[in-house]
DNA sequence: TATTGACATATTGTCTGACAATGTGTCAAT
DNA sequence: ATTGACACATTGTCAGACAATATGTCAATA
């Protein structure tokens, strides 16, 4: 058995696995990486100090401070003050970081992102219909008169469209949806601008979001799928109309 | 102007903005980063040495290789042979790793993961429809074949419904698709090998495949898409029986 | 009491200089 | 054409240092 083990990991089809000889600052970056996913390491709980791990894993300081820059980027660990670092519970913005920017590099297309936006903000907005809270409904309807009151002021409803879209996330009781369509978050808001700037959508965005409103506190919904999506066909329209190129890459100013 | 710019810098709601001052090796990455995403360093390009980078930044090595490390773990950067490094397009598992670890730390659930697949699969399932290569058709018939001829190995079985999916997902033309749904791949990963080795659904599976390989050949949308959601009903019921809570959290055993 | 100033201490950010391990290229020997 | 020997470049790691900054304590002050 013993012997079998140690077969898998040096042979293969009687040839020999490729040498795995990872450096040192990999090694322990995933060490960490465990111990935090595995709940060894908490979140909000200070990480030792940089002398401290290396002493622990037998390194030099530099050595971990590498390990802990891998680690930095995808929100596992923050700042506390600036100084010590502490555990975090990434947030969904750092978390999709790199699949935005996956994305961006492969140079997706308008299209692309918005046939994924086509299956998931129907498919919230029929979810939040049946695990809306009444808080929720009313950040929604609050939501709705700043959408109201902004109609002139770009800023404010580029800022409440996305609002809205990301309460109906909430609505449905399932972070996993909210993480997910953060990507497209990121990467249509500067389509998003462009659009709110050249197209003046107010009027529409406002009736499109009071209907969806309506039809989930009603629990409709067909009706709220079906706004949504005619609320989506909307912004393919805005798009094309604003001179953006549809059916080509995103640009890239939202790094 | 110039005043106006400063202003926006440093005060607003007439105080004091918080000063940024990043640490070396974050603003070092940053501009890495920028460089990379505007072109000017291509994919498959090697970076110039640590040496070479650290005079161009005016920093020493030690502030260049951490500025790296937090570009190394996205992805973004590769290694050619061990030694010089090399800038990457991120692969789709790299690039989906951070929103992957996110979920999994924030608990989410196999019902939540459920309920994006069935936005996501059935989408990419009535794409493929319209936008199939008969290069995808032949593989989709190979990948068939080996379900059929996996029927009581469970582990050629797994891979190749995992298989059968991606290659759908890759019919559909949208590379952002295929990206997006990958983080259901790897969350899904355990629960997929959980229920194909307790559950021996090779048939049923094939029985699936098979008549959304010929929808899917005939163009017939509404046909392909309801399969797909069948298949996923499936899939959800193979969870429950397997023993498995549904409505709780998925666990980490893929790390 | 609450704020301020002075000070020691701990921790991170950065630098310097070094060495080991490893990949690359060259050239001669076979 | 393959091998061996060698110099060279580059990355991985180390040791030790110092500067900048956050924290805590304590006395002085209003």
């Amino acid at each position: 058995m013993y012997l079998m083990n140690k077969m898998t990991d040096t042979l293969a089809d009687g040839k020999f696995l490729k040498l795995n000889r990872a450096p040192a600052y990999q090694a322990v970056s995933q060490k960490i990486r465990s111990a935090i996913i595995n709940g060894e390491l908490k979140a909000g709980e200070l990480l030792p100090t940089e002398m401290d791990l290396a002493e622990q894993f037998g390194v030099t300081r530099t050595t971990i401070r590498e390990a802990i820059r891998l680690l930095e980027y995808g929100g596992l660990i923050g700042r506390a003050d600036r100084k010590r670092l502490v555990v975090c519970l990434p947030s969904k913005e750092s978390a999709s970081n790199s699949l935005s920017t996956a994305m961006l590099m492969h140079e997706v297309t308008f299209k692309e992102l918005w046939q994924i936006a086509m299956g998931l903000e129907p498919l919230a907005a029929g979810l939040a219909c049946e695990s809306i809270s009444t808080e929720l409904k009313e950040k929604l309807a609050t939501n709705l008169e700043q959408t109201a009151a902004a109609k002139s002021d770009t800023k404010e409803l580029l800022e409440a469209e996305i609002e809205f879209h990301n309460l109906i996330a909430q609505a449905t009781c399932n972070n996993a949806l909210l993480m997910a369509r953060e990507p497209l978050n990121q990467l249509f808001y500067p389509a998003f601008k462009a659009v709110i700037d050249r197209m003046h959508p107010g009027g529409r965005i406002l009736d499109c979001h009071t209907r969806m409103y309506e039809a989930i506190c009603q629990g409709d919904k067909k009706t709220a799928e079906e706004w949504m999506r005619k609320h989506m066909v909307d912004f393919e329209r805005g798009i094309k109309m604003a001179g953006l190129d549809f059916n080509g890459p995103i640009d890239h100013q939202s790094l």
